[in-house]
Parts: structure tokens; sequence; C-alpha cells
DNA sequence: TTTTGAAATGAAAGCGCTTTCCCAATACCA
DNA sequence: TGGTATTGGGAAAGCGCTTTCATTTCAAAA
């Protein structure tokens, strides 16, 4: 007989629930079990309040053993908190960014938090669908890593409930006012170009990446030039090529530079391994080897640069370790209740030397 | 005054709660300004019940003109299910799995769905911890990608809440009990010992994976050895070599068939693009060049493949498709509320000429 | 006309936590 | 010693949904 008269009336109904569920082991089976208040088990589980060492053991010793995980539903309802951060990208399957990825994880695991991955395939609707799932799910921070985000979007995002951090890629109105962890695009070409300079290149040739791309594409161009005019070096502007990242936009960009100049580079540097990658192979197919004929560089130091053939000099950028201050970055965000404070975190990079740049 | 005595006499709150706190719309306000019930309010949401068109419509224009979204955490805690599908891998950055993800995402979202993608780095209490914190967030069903799982785990997988798919790899003891997506190991390596031997070649070495990855590493291995008996060549065991898919195991493996063989096979193939590259490099620094000396032929065709120079020919595993596949049939066990049918799914292959192949 | 049943709606319980509010017990101070 | 802080712990409200159960309405069957 279960219909016992309890409260306000309304028969309890015993632990099976409807029958044939599966039932999992809540607080309230804990308090019993312990012989305390079910507000004494959430302290000890949360730590929120001094519990006395005998009640404390005593309640660890059931939740051990009845194996109890508080449920997260139950519990980010009372606190409207999530476990969760979010992270936005657009291609998940780009080394650059899973890298990156990686680095987040690494710090969110050790955090107790679990990273969401979310690809917005660089398709703006979904980017915003994405945003607002992960505000249901409220989500305790987000990260977006590798977007290319504008003005509008940034003070949308601004309004949304929880901290954002941008990671490998900064906003393209250039101002920063979401916190920001970036490698330092300018100096980072600027010490290609120094060490292409070094080897005894004076005629260099650039693959840039989009012009619509203010942080990589545009940053990376301003440190070309800038470093080339420092150093005291013309650039045609036939010597510039825009690409997309891409291979094939690598090999596209070489062709151009071959047959719109009569006298040629001796060296080419891109603005990523990928693009190099179709450089070498363009330069190939029209019957220059590399580095005999032409020195090649890449951006980025991806494992493609170690798989080919001559192996890439490079630039390397520590994504896994831009994945993980961009994480720290969130998490110090989320503890001080702030969204954003314009904060900006470089990493360091590293000239790279190997087989594709030759000394002149 | 808000002191108004009301249902068991205690205050209400106003709207905005502990002042400062962002407070976000809930279903009790739509259900007061449509001037219906909140359960009318849940029947619109979900579509659970018939509700009559005039009040749907007017809950649903509050709803839009409110921008309401209910709050998943309350959901789930009535419900016990969430709208998320956790996909545990062991490397996010490998190209396969990467691609995997991108299938599975792919029809998650069509379904509105949310993919949560956690990494276990090979890690045996990783995956235990992973599938613990899945289970605490009532994921509604899991992906392993690319795990090597044994029979043990997949017992206690068995008697989590949720279903469990494996793709791109099956479980190590052979028998499948749970649903598994994979593409046909044995017949694509068939495939390219049959190209191989119709381009000519009749000694052809063969780099393995591990020999402890039942799925990937052994059943290649089988697949390799029955075509080679089917077209009566011999292998001697020393055209055999084991790695492990990585670039350098790749390498080695090359180098030992070198060392370990007076007479050398003619074409090498491998089990992965990236042990095919390294072999390729490691045939490089012998002295041999492919195609001339050596053909090389990859296995999975993941975008290094054609980045090699020669670029390499190999069987296209579409993973892409099979990240889907598993994603449909992850929902319809979701919807058939079975935990695992034991039903295996094939996805084709293809083989890929490319020009690290040349006919003898 | 009365009875039955189906359909539409609302009231409110209940999901499993956290946290406030309160009380009791102890420690501290003059 | 009395009075006041301080501390530990329990009762129960409340988070925002879903869903059961009861009620009302109305058409069809008897």
């Amino acid at each position: 007989m279960y219909n016992l008269e309890v409260g306000k009336g309304f028969p309890i109904l015993s632990k099976k629930g409807r029958e044939g569920e599966h039932m999992s082991v809540t607080i309230d089976d804990i308090a019993k079990e312990a012989r305390v208040s079910t507000a004494t088990v959430s302290r000890v589980i949360n730590g929120s309040k001094a519990v006395s060492p005998e009640l404390t053991r005593r309640v660890l010793e059931v939740i051990e053993r009845n194996r109890f995980k508080p449920n997260s539903f139950a519990r980010g309802l009372a606190t409207d908190k999530s476990s969760i951060i979010g992270v936005i990208v657009a291609d998940i399957s780009n080394p650059v960014i899973s890298t990156t990825i990686k680095g987040i994880n690494h710090v969110a695991q050790q955090k107790g938090y679990t990273v969401m991955v979310c690809e917005s395939d660089g398709n703006g609707d979904k980017e915003q669908m994405l945003l607002e799932r992960l505000e249901e799910q409220k989500a305790s921070g987000v990260i977006l890593a590798g977007m290319n985000v504008d003005h509008n979007r940034i003070q949308q995002m601004l309004r949304m409930d929880f901290p954002i951090v941008m990671v490998t890629q900064q906003s393209s109105d250039g101002k920063i006012t979401i916190n920001t962890v970036i490698h330092d695009n300018i100096n980072a070409i600027r010490d290609a170009v120094v060490f292409l300079h070094t080897s005894g290149h004076r005629r260099i040739g650039f693959i840039c990446g989009p012009e619509n791309d203010y942080s990589s594409g545009i940053k990376r161009l301003e440190g070309f030039r800038t470093s080339m005019e420092e150093l005291q070096l013309e650039v045609p502007e036939s010597y510039i090529m825009f690409g997309d990242f891409s291979y094939e936009s690598g090999r596209e960009c070489m062709r151009r530079i071959f047959e719109e100049n009569a006298i040629m580079p001796t060296a080419v540097l891109a603005c990523s391994d990928l693009m190099a990658a179709g450089a070498v192979s363009g330069a190939a197919s029209l019957g220059l080897s590399v580095p005999q004929d032409l020195s090649i560089m890449g951006f980025d130091d991806t494992d493609l640069a170690r798989y080919l053939n001559p192996a890439l000099s490079t630039v390397r950028i520590p994504y896994f370790e831009e994945g993980e201050k961009a994480a720290e970055e969130l998490f110090s965000l989320m503890e001080s209740g702030e969204k954003a404070t314009g904060k900006l975190v470089y990493v360091p990079h590293k000239v790279i030397r190997r087989f594709s740049v030759r000394k002149i």
C-alpha cells in the first residue's frame, strides 16, 4: 500500500517510478542512506559550505558506494549553468583548427568541462543557429576558432549569455572587443622574410590568403610588405598573388607568378603549408624543381610540411598552445563574470628550416 | 506590492528574480501572454497532442514574438532525455576521423541534435570517464569513431543508458553485438592487390597496421594474404611489415623491407596514405624513386594522397558517408528504443589510380 | 431526449538538484 | 556569567519544463 497520505496528500511513487524505467540514484537516496538532508549532500558535493568531517565522510562513502552522479539537468536548472563550453569552427578537418581544438579540449577536460565542437561550414546562418543552440544549452562559454567574424556579429555575440573568446583569427574590424588569442602574423611573416633574406634571396614572391580575410590574409600581407621594405627589397605587384589557403589555389598562384613575370623570384613565401604544397606541385609542373630552381616556404608547420618532398621550411605556429591559452582565457573570463575585457594574447612563432629553401 | 498570498501562501517573485540577473522568457510567460495553460504551450511546442488551430496560432505568435527558446535543462529534467549525441574518438586531428565526424555532424544537425566530440587519446581510463560524463549529460546516443574496443568494454557499454554505434572500426572480438558501420577492409585490400596485379606487379610488399588492431590491422592483412593466394602469388614473410599507421612507421617499414630482402618487391601496398607517404620518403632515402624503381599504393584516399608527389594511387574509403550512415543507424536505434541490434552496415570503396603505381 | 465517447484544455505534480532561510549548538568576549 | 557571534545542518522553495489526471464541451449513438 503506497497510498500513504503525505505532504499535501499525494501518494509517493515507489523508487521504481513508472515501471520498467531505469531510475538512477538521486541525491535523495544518498541523503536518506547517509541520514542527512539533501542540502548537506549538495554541500559535500560542491564544497559550497563547511560540513563536519564526520558527515562529510559518511556522505562521501554512500556516494561512492552507490556510484552517485548528480543529474546535470537538475543541476543546470537550479544553477542556470552548464559545464559545457562550445567551440564553433568553420571546418573541423582543417589541421590547424583540429590542433587548436585539441588544445582547448586539453584544458577544458582538466577543469571538468566538456567541449562541444560545432561546425558552421563558414555559413553565417548556421553560425547563428549554433550560437542560439549553445545559448539554449546554457553553455558556460564559447570559443570561436579560426572564424572570420565581422563587427555586427561581434556586437550581437556580446549580447549572448556567455563570454566568448576568439582564437587563431581576430575580428575583422581590427578592434579587439572580444578577447583574442592569436599568433603575431605580421612578425611571423617578417621572420620568414628575414630567413629568406639571410639565405641570400632578394627576389621574393608571396602567395597570400584571401583579400577579405582581415586577420590571416591582410595582416600577413602587411607583414610581407613592411618587412620587404625594411630590407629595401623591391616587390613587383606581380610577385604577389591572392589564394584562398587551398592546395589548388597555391598551384594556381604559382602558375600565375610564372606567367606574369619575365624575371622569376628566387623564393616564394606562401601563407599556409597547404598553399606551399600546391606551389611546389605547380612549380614542378612548370619544370621548376624545388629548391634547386626555386625555394618555397610555407606557414603553420602542419604535419604536411614534414611529409612533403622536399620537406617544407615554414613558420611554426603553436596551435595547440593557442587553443590552450584560449581556453584559459575563457575560464578566467568565466570566473570574473565578465563577457569580454578586450584582452589580446599572443603566442610565439618560430621559423623552421627544412629543405624547400636553399641558400644562394 | 508583490506579497500577494497565492497558492500555499508564498510571495511571487517579480520576473526580474534576484536583481541584476538576466532572466529569460519562460513557458509561463508565453502561457500568460497567450492566455492559455503551460500545458497547451508545451503541446504546441512538441506537437504531442492536438491543440485547436486557434490556440496553436495564438501560442506560436507569442512564442515567435518573444523569441522563446525552451530551457533545455528543464526539458531534460522532465523527459530524462537530451538532444545531444556524443562522439568518442581517439584523435580528432586524424583526417580519417575528422571526416567521419563531419558526416555524423551533417545528419545530426538536420535532425536537430547537437554533437559532442570527445577525445580519448586512446586512453582507456579517459574513454571510461568520457562515457560516464556522456551518461551524466544523458546523451541520447553515442558513436565510437575509429576506436579499438574490446569485449569487456562492449559488455560494459551495453549497460549504459544510450544506444551505441561503432564506425570506421569494428569490435575487436570479431563479433558484432554493437551496431557497426564500416568499409569492407578485406575486399578493399583485395581490390588494391588486384589493381597492382593488373598493373603487372607480381612481387608485392605489404605495410600493415598494428597486429593488435583487429579491425583495420588484422582484417587488411587477411585481405592481403587471401587475395595474394587467390592470384597464386608468393609472399615471403619479409615482405610484410607491421607499422602503426604513422608516417614514421611507414618510413621504417620501407627501410626494413629493403634491408631484409635481396630481391625487392616491385610494389608496396600500405594500409594508410600516411604510411604510404612515409614509405615513399623511405624509398627516396634508400635511393629508390617512386614509381620508376618501386610502386607504392596507399589506403583511405585522404587529401594527403593528392598532395604528394607523385600523387598516391590508393583505395578511397568514403568516410564522410560512413559517418552519415553511422548517425542514421544511431537515430534508428534511438527511435526503436533498442540499445543494439547487431546490425552491420558496409560502405563501398573504390580504387583510385594516380601516379605512385606504374604499369610494368 | 438521454447516454457515451472523444477531443480540447487546464491544474498541478514531479523531475533532481541548489540555495535561502531559519534554528540550534557551540565559541567568544567582556 | 550572560550576551553575542559564529557555525553546522535541516526544511522547503524554486528552477522551467512535461505529463497525468480531471474537467468541460460537443457530436454521435441509442
